[in-house]
DNA sequence: CTGTTGCATTTTGTATACAATATGCCAAAG
DNA sequence: CTTTGGCATATTGTATACAAAATGCAACAG
């Protein structure tokens, strides 16, 4: 018997309200801090407020909802503290992945990696901002890929959607974002020779750095009295 | 306004649900694989079938139980593999920890480390194996509070809650105890001198060493034939 | 004018009824 | 003897009704 035992995936009314949602909230549609109205978004989404709760539990898991006791659930709201300390567990998890990797990794994955490198310096050469989110994103994906941990991986996605619910439209400065791309041709090249911590460091560095550019962000825009 | 304002916790069914049945999974008496009737745990946790199912996901949020379409609710039964994934990940969290920890602990934490520590070379003495559990369990928690990253503490706290259901009686073997209890001794030496490389290259040798005996007694229990 | 109390309304929490799906068994065909 | 089809039963999925709690407002006391 092989692996090919699972259902076709079809999806139950929570675990796709569930994936409604984190859209919405990720999109920015359901903003940091707003409330959720059971019966206002169950009539929204088409669903009964059964298998609505049942999807507020789940993304509560995820971090992305609070939930209070008789006062519903509002989208999660972090603070610069929530953001220094999810980016510092992203940095052992990307450097952790990266390690893994480097043990594993075929010339296949490297080639497809070198391909998605060059699409990547593509993009920053024509200052393509959204492109080189996207490849920027493929990369990692595909370096979590290899890693071949599917806890690491889980725990990664989730802890970056929290972030990514933050919607930070980084005005990364042209500086910090020749330094990121100088960085990636760093990490394939330790990728390439096989060299697992020199990988791991470079890839903590290359989020700490990130860090800072989020940091940064939110200072300029967040009004001085949030939590 | 201080931090007060926090409701003096009291617990809503669902979370009472998720609780007792969290404590029944880790203590074996739902054992991994074991499918959860709905109806029937509802009447033996005396809540009907809704918040019962509410508890449901939280606990699948934190990888205690997996539910299938249709098919409802089993306790998670993990593979030798994710037992190495989890490991892999617990090893960085803590020795993440460390060297936050390192960064700010105070000389009462040391204070306290150094009673614990105390008390497991005691416990250590006198062979009482689950005596020295507690007090390990405690040290590890304390240095998580040290670190002072909460989001950390929590992705510490689930993981080594799905590895707790496993419930391996390690066979601990006379030698590999002396050597934990040596490491737990260069912790916190590590620690007091505020050296938070040593302390996290130590905690995470520590950590694959556990692994390596749980992997082991894991080998010697279980059937060849386990998925 | 300020603060407090009580009521009406809204919202969340829980139980239950009904629908949809899966499971197990038995009979009949091959 | 094995396999397949269909039915009865059990179990999960969803909606809804009712209960409990929180919220907002207005009237009143100080």
């Amino acid at each position: 018997m092989d692996g090919s035992d699972l259902p076709i995936s079809r999806l139950t009314l929570p675990e796709a309200a569930a994936e409604r949602l984190r859209a919405l909230i990720i999109e920015g549609d359901l903003p940091p801090g707003a409330r959720l109205n059971e019966r206002e978004l169950s009539e929204r989404l088409g669903v009964s407020r059964t298998p609505l709760r049942e999807a507020f539990r789940m993304l509560a898991g995820d971090g992305l909802l609070v939930q209070l006791p008789n006062r519903g659930a509002q989208v999660v709201a972090l603070s610069r503290d929530d953001v220094r300390h999810a980016f510092e567990l992203m940095a052992v998890l990307e450097g952790l992945a990266g390690e893994l990797a480097a043990a594993r990794v075929t010339d296949d994955d490297l080639a497809e990696l070198h391909t998605l490198q060059a699409e990547m310096e593509a993009a920053h050469g024509r200052r393509d901002l959204p492109a080189y989110y996207a490849i920027n994103r493929a990369i990692h994906d595909r370096l979590s890929a290899i890693a071949g941990n599917p806890i690491l991986a889980h725990t990664y996605r989730t802890l970056n959607a929290r972030l990514h619910a933050l919607r930070f439209r980084s005005n990364l400065n042209v500086a910090k974002w020749n330094q990121a791309v100088a960085e990636h041709r760093d990490m394939i090249a330790a990728l390439a020779v096989r060299d697992g911590a020199a990988l791991r460091d470079l890839l903590i560095r290359h989020v700490r750095a990130k860090q800072q550019v989020v940091l940064e962000t939110m200072n300029n825009e967040e009004d001085p009295g949030a939590k």
